[in-house]
DNA sequence: TCACTATATCAGC
DNA sequence: GCTGATATAGTGA
């Protein structure tokens, strides 16, 4: 049973677009924001925040302009982080010293 | 209206 | 490479 969870338009636009990034490939928050229009990256993080289709609105693909993990699960460092390192690693994405190891998986939308 | 925010960018060191 | 300041806009209370 599908969960109809009552998100804003901006936050539907936001998990549209994530959703098409692919397997293997990572965005950033302000190549998203840029994506919508929209100026405020910041705006970005907020509705993946509270993303309530995870996994199959993939926010773990979502990292910071300087290609370090950026969020998960309202965490900016800790635990949470080390599962979407993880989760990203799975998919062929790996990360050295805190950085994306290959810029080449930033997808372009 | 206010005060947050999983950001980005820049200046200064 | 780090820290602090600032721009920016979406959202819940």
């Amino acid at each position: 049973m599908g969960m109809t969870p009552r998100i804003t338009e901006f936050q539907a636009r936001v998990y549209r677009a994530v959703a098409r990034i692919p397997r293997g490939r990572v965005s950033t928050y302000g190549m998203v924001a840029a994506h919508l229009g929209c100026r405020s990256c910041r705006a970005v993080g907020q509705a993946l925040r509270r993303n309530p289709f995870a996994p199959r609105v993939p926010c773990h693909r979502v990292i910071a302009a300087d290609l370090s993990l950026g969020g998960f699960q309202g965490q900016r460092r800790g635990r949470a982080l080390r599962r979407k390192q993880r989760l990203l690693a799975r998919e062929g994405v790996t990360f050295k010293n805190g950085r994306l190891g290959n810029p080449r998986q930033v997808y372009r939308f």
